[in-house]
RNA sequence: CGGGCUGUGGCGCAGCUUGGUAGCGCACUUGGUUUGGGACCAAGGGGUCGUCGGUUCAAAUCCGACCAGCCCGACCA
């Protein structure tokens, strides 16, 4: 039996300092989990139960698609990531250590290596498909950990990998982890969106995000009101409506703009350079060389996309020295006219443009009439704008909307790099070696117990769906009656018996205190026992979300619980 | 890494400006009265004031360095 004055559940009255998002508040008041360092939570008895939950779940859908459990190490050999160029890659994401040997060793941050080196013992395409995972501690030395357990250094993941012979194989590995994602966050109750998304360090040819929306989410997602798009700001587009240049010079024109150093006071300065007339030129670093990316003066640049287009790993702006020296110009008087020698990355928007106004590269001057096409030579054309929320859906034309949304889910399509990299290849039909294909797929498991918290929760506390709650039922004693505690217990044991996950509150406190900590842990269902009720023959009911609590004969009250407790999970499945 | 802020019993904070024997609320222990929405009375226990150094007769308080944590911007499950 378990008993709430035996438990370790330390709530909290105050909430804790600095603790920005409602989950993370909750999480922490309610007991579930403890900061140790930035990034580093200890989970307490009751998020054990619910991320015990997210697992069981998450193994019943990975199992149901042909997934098999592994384990792999945390602690990694240096030579399997300099083996995949990941190595350098990971650069200080990656906890690195060394042992007493002076050997180099990573923690692991993920697992494609690992998995790659097994891969090598597929022998026959007969082997394929495989579908291998685990649910193990991932270790990511993130440069801001942030809102609790939506965002650490140490966390625990789902990671799982497909291993096909061909491209439809993958296709189908993807397919059939998209189907068990969408299945996973419904049956925690959350509502997931599949979206468009980059590939990032991760490469590969394609990927999708699964989100939530919610204000404590740190990703913004473009959604089209109708259904028919859906992807990252990272990557998202939009239908552009098309701006008239009326007709313009046979050449650029320079003219002094004195003491103009933003788009803005450009367009002040002259009534022709309204910020959609203008270029926006700005400078970058990636991987060391100097790269110019230009777009419409009204559109933002979205760096990821820059990084996307130019396969660039270490991408910073570049420094007003480091420009000037090689320009000759400061920042606000730049251009990319008559420039050479340098990646020109022109986004989409300015194609076809025309007697448009940008920096000369001499400072205190611009020029107008420029021509894109004709005057700069654009080395690559790119979409690299980042679009705003109200711009037509580029499939239906509604206008789009933008949200905050946390990512509680990535699939990606990998590829044959890491197979490659480690000599993963089996024998086809013809006896001939084939490389292998590969996807990874991960779900955080610590971030979507987070993400059903900041979904389900109100003024007094948490509001667990059935599936993921760390109890489904408490039961409330009032008053220290032996009538009560017998009563009680004998609930307690229907209830087992019934199937039900139910923690018994029989502290010797005041039944506002134990009332107000059950809500706060936010366990669904409560059945009070106490003598008012039981001079009446009656328990009380209640559901954590809404409803007034409701008088049951004792007699009944096992029954109903559970049979409201089956109704609930079943509305989940 | 850039910008802002904070470190004082388990939690939340005051004290610092103007140096002089460390306080409040919650929690905890004991006794008593209570007991259907966060009770009350009484008596207690618990603190290297982040660390190191400096100034001073004397430092939580003034000065310096360092460390840690949080929030806002560039990354990811």
């Amino acid at each position: 039996m378990i008993r709430w004055s035996q438990a370790f559940i330390p709530t909290l009255r105050d909430d804790p300092a600095d603790a920005d998002a409602a989950s993370h508040r909750l999480l922490v008041r309610a007991g579930f989990i403890r900061q140790l360092m930035a990034g580093a939570y200890s989970l307490l008895p009751l998020a054990m139960r619910t991320r015990d939950k997210i697992g069981r779940i998450i193994r019943e859908e990975m199992d149901a698609i042909g997934g098999q459990e592994f384990l792999l190490p945390a602690i990694q050999p240096a030579e399997i990531w300099q083996k995949s160029g990941r190595w350098e890659i990971m650069g200080q994401e990656m906890f690195r250590l060394r042992d007493r040997r002076e050997a180099d060793i990573a923690l692991g941050m993920t697992h494609e290596e690992v998995f790659a080196t097994l891969a090598v013992e597929l022998n026959s395409y007969r082997d394929l498909p495989q579908l291998w995972y685990q649910v193990q501690t991932k270790f990511r030395d993130e440069p801001r950990p942030k809102s609790g357990v939506l965002r650490t250094r140490e966390f625990t993941m789902k990671d799982s990998y497909s291993f096909d012979i061909d491209d439809d194989g993958l296709d189908r590995s993807f397919e059939n982890h998209r189907g068990a994602y969408l299945r996973i966050f419904r049956r925690m109750g959350l509502d997931p969106i599949p979206i468009d998304a980059s590939s990032g360090a991760m490469g590969g040819s394609g990927s999708k995000e699964f989100v939530v929306k919610s204000e404590a989410g740190e990703d913004l997602v473009v959604l089209c009101p109708n259904g028919d798009y859906a992807a990252n700001v990272e990557n998202a587009t939009s239908r552009l409506q098309p701006v008239e240049d009326p007709p313009g010079p046979d050449e650029p024109e320079p003219f002094a703009t004195p003491g103009v150093r933003t788009i803005a006071a450009l367009a002040e300065f002259s009534a022709d350079a309204t910020t959609d007339r203008q270029i926006k030129s700005l400078f970058y670093l990636i991987d060391g060389e100097l790269t110019i990316a230009l777009l419409r003066g009204d559109h933002g640049l979205v760096e990821q996309k820059l990084a996307d287009a130019t396969g660039g790993v270490d991408i910073r702006a570049a420094g007003a020295e480091e420009i000037f020296a090689a320009m000759g110009a400061h920042p606000g008087s730049l251009g990319a006219v008559g420039v050479e020698g340098i990646p020109i990355y022109a986004d989409h928007a300015l194609a076809g443009r025309s007697n448009m106004t940008t920096g000369a590269n001499i400072d205190d001057q611009h020029v107008r009439g420029v021509d894109v096409e004709r005057d700069i030579r654009v080395t690559h054309w790119v979409d690299l704008r980042e679009v705003e929320a109200g711009e037509p859906c580029p499939a239906c034309g509604e206008a789009l909307e933008v949200v905050k949304a946390i990512e509680v889910g990535h699939i990606f399509k990998l590829g044959r790099r890491f197979a490659e990299a480690f000599g993963a290849t089996v024998l086809d039909p013809d006896g001939k070696p084939q490389t292998i294909t590969m996807g990874s797929y991960g779900i955080g498991l610590e971030r979507a117990m987070a993400a059903v918290a900041e979904t389900f929760h109100d003024e007094a506390g948490l509001m667990w769906p059935v599936s993921v709650a760390p109890y489904e039922m408490v039961i409330t004693t009032i008053g220290t009656e032996e009538d009560t505690h017998e009563q009680a217990s004998a609930l307690y044991r229907a209830l087992t018996a019934g199937g039900v996950e139910v923690i018994l509150d029989d502290r010797d406190e005041r039944p506002g205190v134990k009332f107000a900590d059950a809500e706060l842990v936010g366990i669904p269902f409560r059945l009070v026992v106490g003598p008012r009720g039981l001079e009446k023959g009656e328990v009380e009911w209640k559901p954590r979300s809404g409803g007034e609590s409701q008088g049951i004969p004792v007699a009944e009250a096992a029954d109903h619980a559970v049979a409201a407790v089956e109704q609930a999970r079943s509305a989940l499945l």
